[in-house]
DNA sequence: TGGGGTTAT
DNA sequence: ATAACCC
């Protein structure tokens, strides 16, 4: 495995002058803007065509080769052998034979090891610091800016080659050993550097890393060196990034629908944003979304790194051609419980909360999903923690409630989705009598709580 | 387009 | 309950 590279700081050599008295470096009594949210440290952490990753750990007999993994009829991911020889992302799996016979692939619809494999990687980053959010599977966002502070209090004056930025820097922008701003985030690309390591150490996986002083910034320049590098974005350097975006498209917050609301008032581009009239743009988005973006595209982003803790639900879904009768839908759903029960079990919290999702057919049109969610019974939540064939026929009955309060089956009906989620996850009864938490636990007080906890009748009552 | 996730309204 | 966003 290649090594972490590494290259010295642009700047004068040895570079530690002028020092303080008592022999402190220049920057120990630099102040950071109080308030400190001008001058965070943040680095997005973006792992390699992970499922494919994954699947070479579990399969080493297909290192070396074009791999591939798949999804009903497309290549969700590849690795960078297969994207050598054309295959794209989210690629039709005929479209990838084509391109490239030699093509492997594995089947990657359960999602159970990657997800596993995901969350020991933000365990990882969450010993370096707390502060770690995740953006799907396989990217997460930290916030350095504490981890930065501690070990520039412990910078030591007579260790210039401490001063090293790890990575590449963005536009090869020369580092300014007596900018403060610049020594930050130069610890930052170190941080990042460890856990880059500490990834392949202990888990074998490879990444990159963007360092920067904003999420947004992060994770823009953690993709421009592509496999298994990393990147710093000093400041002088972030008009540069976002103007390196060729469309509003690419910009992370602004998403499909923005775009084409975007296009249709002549914006395109970055720049285009920055100089679109802010009134109008209010008008045409509303002020909360507006506003937002048009600070992403100065490269503005206060948004704070949010930990990101245990899961706020659990879901599973199939997508086929086509389910249109009763016996098959409850057959479907039976499956995708039975797996939400495992993993609800293994989790140890207990959901409070079922929801059915489907997604009916429609020739052409984009697509869209509906749902239905009601509480789950408390006699059902209670045996939740142990064996799950208790539970499996009543909750079966409630998922069907709801998927006949969705969808007419005296009528004809044509679904291309279904979908089961559990939310609104609750740890276990640790309530004690006179707590707080003992009168707010319906199972536990009996009294009195009809009236307290009339807002669960937001959750639809079925009555057949 | 898969099989997931999140937050805001 | 839906709509938007992210991967």
């Amino acid at each position: 495995m290649e090594r972490v590279e590494a290259c010295t700081a642009g700047s004068s050599p040895g570079a530690l002058e002028p020092e303080e008295p008592g022999g402190l470096p220049w920057f120990h009594d630099q102040v950071v803007p109080a308030g400190s949210s001008s001058s965070r440290v943040i680095v997005h952490v973006d792992l390699d065509c992970f499922y494919a990753q994954v699947e070479m750990i579990s399969h080493p007999e297909l290192k070396g080769k074009p791999l591939g993994v798949q999804q009903k009829y497309l290549v969700v991911t590849c690795n960078y052998e297969a994207r050598e020889l054309g295959v794209k992302k989210l690629m039709n799996v005929r479209d990838a034979k084509e391109k490239c016979p030699q093509l492997v692939l594995v089947n990657g619809e359960d999602l159970t090891r990657y997800r596993e494999i995901s969350y020991k990687v933000t365990e990882l980053l969450e010993e370096f610091s707390p502060v770690v959010e995740r953006l799907g599977f396989d990217e997460n966002f930290v916030d350095l800016t504490e981890m930065v502070e501690k070990r520039l209090e412990q910078l030591q004056s007579d260790e210039p080659s401490a001063l090293t930025v790890s990575g590449h820097v963005y536009g090869n922008q020369p580092i300014n050993l007596h900018d403060i701003l610049h020594i930050r985030l130069l610890i930052g690309s170190q941080i990042a550097a460890e856990m880059r390591e500490a990834m392949y150490n202990q888990l074998g996986l490879t990444g990159c890393a963007g360092v920067a002083s904003n999420k947004l910034l992060a994770k823009l320049v953690s993709g421009i060196f592509k496999p298994n590098q990393q990147t710093l974005l000093l400041p002088e350097s972030s008009q540069d990034l976002i103007h390196s975006l060729n469309h509003i498209k690419e910009m992370p917050g602004i998403g499909y629908k923005t775009t084409k609301r975007l296009e249709a008032l002549g914006i395109s581009s970055v720049r285009d944003l920055q100089t679109f009239s802010s009134k109008i743009l209010e008008k045409e988005l509303g002020i909360s979304v507006a506003q937002r973006i048009q600070k992403l595209s100065f490269g503005e982003d206060n948004s704070p790194v949010t930990p990101s803790g245990p899961p706020q639900s659990f879901s599973e879904e199939d997508s086929f051609k086509k389910c249109s009768s009763e016996v098959e839908a409850k057959n479907k759903i039976e499956e995708l419980l039975a797996s939400l029960l495992n993993r609800v079990c293994q989790d140890g919290r207990k959901p409070h909360t079922i929801r059915l999702i489907i997604r009916r057919y429609s020739s052409e049109k984009h697509y869209s999903r509906e749902s239905r969610q009601c509480a789950i019974p408390s006699h059902i939540i209670q045996k939740l923690g142990i064996g799950n064939y208790d539970v499996m026929t009543p909750m079966v009955d409630v998922l069907m409630k709801l998927f006949r309060n969705m969808v007419n089956v005296k009528m004809p009906f044509h679904l291309t989705l279904l979908s089961v989620c559990f939310c609104n996850l609750k740890a276990l009864n640790t309530a004690k009598k006179g707590t707080i938490d003992y009168y707010l636990t319906p199972s536990l007080s009996t009294t009195s709580r009809s009236g307290k906890h009339s807002f669960k009748m937001k959750d639809i009552h079925m009555e057949d």
